[in-house]
Order: structure tokens, then sequence, then C-alpha cells
DNA sequence: CCAATATGTTAACCATGGTTCCCGTTTCTT
DNA sequence: AAGAAACGGGAACCATGGTTAACATATTGG
């Protein structure tokens, strides 16, 4: 709901300040999802925007800029999840990781396209883009497992990292897999099987 | 074990009947993991063996008929061993899918490679031969989708296809993250998840 | 030993697609 | 209204890398 509503109030406003810009962005994601980052065309892009080809580069110094924005604003949005979800840890650690995995589970399927494009495209940037944000995805990652760890502490740390993995690699698996378009049953089904994963009870 | 060193015994043979394209096969699974498809030039492959460049096209018409044979590969070890593990469907159901979860398990970190490939590298093949392994893909896992409603007949479909798909991705989730190379390690843990997310009590 | 075949090497070819150029048009500011 | 700045279109540029061509050498079978 969230992605394509937006895109259409803003197709039909045309030249304006910076529309064009986030115009771009959207239908880019939407591309590089359906196709792939290498098989979209910095042409196609600007045939879904409504100009044609070099006139992207009026608004973005190329291809990759695109990516990376995309991923940096995909990448930006799970961090600040995650530390709003981390912010009572002291308070209830098993209650802070459930919030965490509500939190995930929805946001994720709301925002399928750039989920999907943050770990599926990443291997385009520059080597240096790349190692940056690979480390701040780590980073995350490691958050996760200090919760997690927190909650459980029988886990080692091996077994946490793997759990970890395994719910952030299970999301992305059902959204590339098209199964449905029923937002709300998709984010319940997986909030269930994360919280499996990682062996909590799922008290409401 | 059985990638690496089976790649070095063959190596030293060097002009030989078949090994060569065996070699090949190899090493250009190694490389695509390593740096993707698309970032592993002929030359590279070709480099890789020990020949240079174009002596490669002596044993394959090109690039993507690497890839093609490497993920045909992939697949019928992942058709082969899925119909193995429901011969005896009928028998007990929820042993089947236990014993599918831990040959699957196993197996796919034991092939680390041609896991990671077949799911990741898919796209770069012509139209024609994507749709073909997606399809058959598509069929492997409505096998597994049954079975798992076999022992689970409360499951909807689309539960059930949510919870198979979140268990392939797990796995190939753990395996692209390199969080360790303890190949029994990974399985064990791998294995006590998947029958979690299937909620498959783990009798042995 | 001698074709015939398989296997290699280097250089050249060429399609693709991101990027740059140059010039026209719209929008904004004063 | 006028100049500046932003925006857009079409043609040309050009690096990349898979592929083919032309020409050796090794291996095999009789």
């Amino acid at each position: 709901m969230a992605e394509s509503d937006e895109l259409e109030s803003l197709i039909s406003q045309g030249r304006k300040h910076g529309v064009r810009k986030r115009v771009i962005l959207l239908q880019a994601a939407r591309l590089f999802v359906e196709r792939g980052y290498a098989d979209t065309g910095i042409d196609d892009i600007g045939a879904a925007v409504g100009i044609s080809g070099p006139a992207v580069y009026r608004h973005f110094p190329g291809k990759q800029a695109i990516l990376l924005a995309l991923i940096e604003l995909s990448l930006e949005r799970l961090q600040e999840g995650t530390q709003a979800a981390l912010a009572d840890r002291d308070r209830d650690p098993q209650e802070a990781l459930i919030a965490l995995v509500d939190w995930f589970s929805r946001s994720s399927v709301e925002n399928r396209s750039l989920t999907l494009i943050m770990q599926a495209e990443l291997l385009w940037l520059p080597e240096q883009d790349r190692r940056r944000l690979n480390r701040q995805m780590r980073q995350i990652r490691e958050e996760w497992v200090g919760l997690l760890i927190e909650v459980r502490p029988e886990l080692s740390d091996l077994a946490a990292r793997i759990a970890v993995t395994s719910v952030m690699g299970m999301v992305t698996a059902v959204l590339a897999a098209r199964l449905s378009d029923d937002v709300r049953a998709l984010s319940v089904h997986l909030r269930a099987q994360m919280l499996a994963v990682l062996h909590v009870p799922a008290g409401l």
C-alpha cells in the first residue's frame, strides 16, 4: 500500500521541484525488483518515469547512484527500526525481542521492494560502498544477536548468529517468492516463524 | 571437503579426456560464488583452470552454458534427494518429512557453492531456461508443501508454502553469510531451525 | 609414423549500454 | 519581461567483455 500509492500520486505531478527525483527512485526500485539491476537499462528507468534516457542524469550522477540511494534508504530504515525496538531492552529483553520481530515482519513486508533490493543488488555497488554497507548490515545483525543472547544465554555465539541470519533470510526468501499479495497474512505468518526460529514463546 | 579435495586432485591431471571440463565447472562454481557470475570473466575462469581465455570454448559453447550446467547439476541433486526422502511418505509422513529435513540440511551445506549459485545466479540464464528451471524448482517446493500439509493438515496452502519457502531461504542465507566453516555445526543448527519453522517435533 | 582430432594461444571483432555532448525548452527569480 | 538556472531530447562516444578467427601444438588411433 505504502509504496504504490505514493508512486501514483507523485507521477501525475510531472516536472516540479524535487518530485522527479523521488519518482525516479520509486520507479527504479520497482524495475530493479522486477528485472534485476543489471537488466534494467538507464533508458528503461527514464521511460518508466516519462522522460527518456540521459535525462535521468539531471537528477542522479549515474545508475549506481540510484541503487546506492535506494539501499541506503533501506538500511537507514532498518537501523532506525532496530534502535527503536531495542530502546527498552534493559527493562525487558524478551519483550524487546518480540517487539523487534513484530516491527521487522511488518516493515519488511510493507516495503517489499527496498527489502529485496538491499540484499540482492548490493554487489553492484563499487567496492568501497559495498564494504561500508556490509559492515553496517553486520553491525545491525550483531545487535540482534546480542539481544537474542541476552534472552537466551544458553546459546553460543554461532547458534545465535545462525538464528538471526536465518530469520532475516526467511523474510527475503518469502518476499522474493511472491507467494501472496496479502500483506497482513504474510507478516503474520512470518512473525510466527521468526519467533519459532528464535525459540521465543509468542506471548503477545 | 567434497568440493575442494576433488578439485585439487583433478587440477594436476592437466590435459586429459573429460577432466578439463570437470575442472572448469568446479573452478567456475568457486568463482561465481566468490565474485558473482557477472563479475567473473571468461578469462578469469580460464586462468583459474590453467588455460587462458577463449580456450574454455573448446569445452563449453559459452559462459552461460557453464552456469546452466552448474544449476542443472544442483537442481538434479535437489530433485533426487527430495524423491528419495519422499519414498516412504505413505508409510510415515512425519518421519519422511524429518528425513527430508535431515537430508537437505546436510546436503546443502556440503555443496555450498552449488546451493548458492542455484538461487542467486538463475537470473543470468536466457528467458527460456530460466522459466524451465523455475518451474522445476516450484514443483519441488510443491512436493515439500504437500508432504507438510499431510503431516499438519490444519495448515492452509499459503501457510505451508510460506513455511517451505522460509526453510529453503534460511539455508541459503546462512550459507551466504559465511558464519562458519564447520559443516557439521552449520547443518545441525540449520536442521533444528528448519524443524522449528515446520513446527515438527524433532524426534530423532 | 601419419593423418585426424582435440586442445591452446593471440589478436581482432562487435554488441551492449552507461555516459557525455550539444542544443532546445520550460520554470523560476527579480 | 529578461536572464539564469533547471530540465529534457537525440546523437555520438567509448569501455567492457563475451565471442569468433586464424593459426599452432599435443594426443590419439590405425
